[in-house]
DNA sequence: AATTCGGGGCC
DNA sequence: GGCCCAGAATT
């Protein structure tokens, strides 16, 4: 094959400069699906201590099918995408009762699980059963479409089965997990988005960008995500040293996380009078306590201004259908949004004093 | 084909 | 502030 130097450069350049991953050196294919899935959209140093959690608690697919999505979902807390998590415990029920807790060992078969696409499908039949497929992840568009000079919107389908086409075509007979793991590994720690090492280079002699100077321009990728702006007033309802909280249910972010009572509004409201105007059953008999600074909560596609209106309800009916009062202890178990946990640990102190 | 799903780290 | 991360599911 004509492209055989670029599966030797890479496989001795991987020997040499590879990191050491938990999920590296096992074919084990729970393993392996467990930080393919953390690791959708999602940097390593972010998911590791996830990964170790996850093992230690779970650490067959039994236990994980075993669990309740509760638990499961408040060991995911802070990951994003929570989808992923049901999805797992999903797939790790479905797996265990139709196959025997046996996973599917071809990427055909993968494919069709929950939570698992293309990539991961990929991902797990290559590791663990080593299948001859590759991998096409963010990394590997960048470092093909830098070194082949590729110039199609990585964002289309168009350049989906090229890179696909490519990618499959420079895969070695022997050691393809390794080579695809190579390419991932290059594209994380030396082909990276910005400031790539282009002068100690593998590849400096082939590369078309580093020829061209267009590794700054390389992959070409459109689509401008817009962010809107919503304004979050989270009324913090105390009662006998209790604060109320719901599942989110709707089709929104953070889905099965649990929240406070939330009025939601088209800007920023700077007092209680207007608040009280907006849900005037709920707020105009109930006490307020305090109220928070404006917090700015960025996610990829908005931005949340979010205030907590601390209030004391006067009955326990007035309390609004679908919440329910958890003690501080019960509190800490559920599964919350990184905004409310890291609130509620902010000013656990606070509320202690306001509530005991 | 376009949107939507989090949160963190980097520049 | 913008970008991207070992992407997938839904519309």
């Amino acid at each position: 094959m004509e492209n055989k130097w670029f599966s030797e450069r890479l496989l001795a350049w991987f020997s040499k400069y590879q990191r050491e991953l938990p999920w590296r050196n096992t074919t084990n294919p729970y393993y392996i699906w467990l930080s393919e899935v953390i690791l959708q959209q999602t940097r390593v140093k972010q998911g590791l201590p996830y990964y170790e959690k996850f093992i230690q608690r779970y650490p067959t697919i039994q236990h994980l099918a075993q669990a309740d999505l509760q638990d499961v979902m408040r060991l995911w807390q802070g990951l994003g995408y929570y989808s992923r998590a049901k999805n797992m415990h999903s797939t790790a029920q479905w797996i265990v009762a139709n196959r025997n807790g046996e996973f599917p060992r071809t990427f055909q078969e993968l494919l069709k699980l929950k939570g698992i696409g293309q990539y991961t499908a990929a991902a797990i039949a290559s590791f663990a059963f080593h299948e001859k497929i590759a991998v096409l992840d963010g990394n590997v568009y960048r470092v093909l479409a830098r070194i082949f000079g590729i110039e199609t919107d990585i964002t289309t389908s168009k350049a989906q089965k090229e890179f696909t086409q490519l990618a499959n075509a420079l895969l070695p007979e022997q050691n393809s997990h390794l080579h695809n793991q190579a390419v991932m590994e290059f594209g994380a720690i030396h082909c990276t988005p910005q400031n790539p090492q282009c002068f100690f280079c593998i590849f400096q002699d082939k590369c078309i960008a580093f020829e061209q100077n267009k590794q700054e321009t390389l992959p070409i990728k459109t689509q401008k995500t817009k962010t809107k702006q919503r304004f979050f007033n989270y009324i913090v309802i105390n009662f006998q040293n209790k604060i109320a909280l719901k599942q989110r249910k709707d089709k929104d972010i953070w889905q099965n996380l649990y929240d406070f009572y939330l009025i939601e509004t088209a800007q920023e409201v700077t007092n209680w009078n207007e608040l009280t105007a907006i849900e005037p059953t709920i707020l105009e008999n109930s006490l307020l306590q305090s109220v928070s600074i404006t917090y700015k909560h960025v996610l990829t596609h908005q931005t949340i201004w979010a205030k907590f209106w601390h209030i004391t309800l006067q009955n326990e009916h007035l309390l609004p259908n679908f919440y329910q009062f958890y003690t501080l202890q019960e509190i800490n178990q559920l599964p919350k949004p990184i905004l409310i946990h890291q609130y509620l640990n902010e000013k656990l102190q606070k509320i202690e004093t306001l509530i005991y």
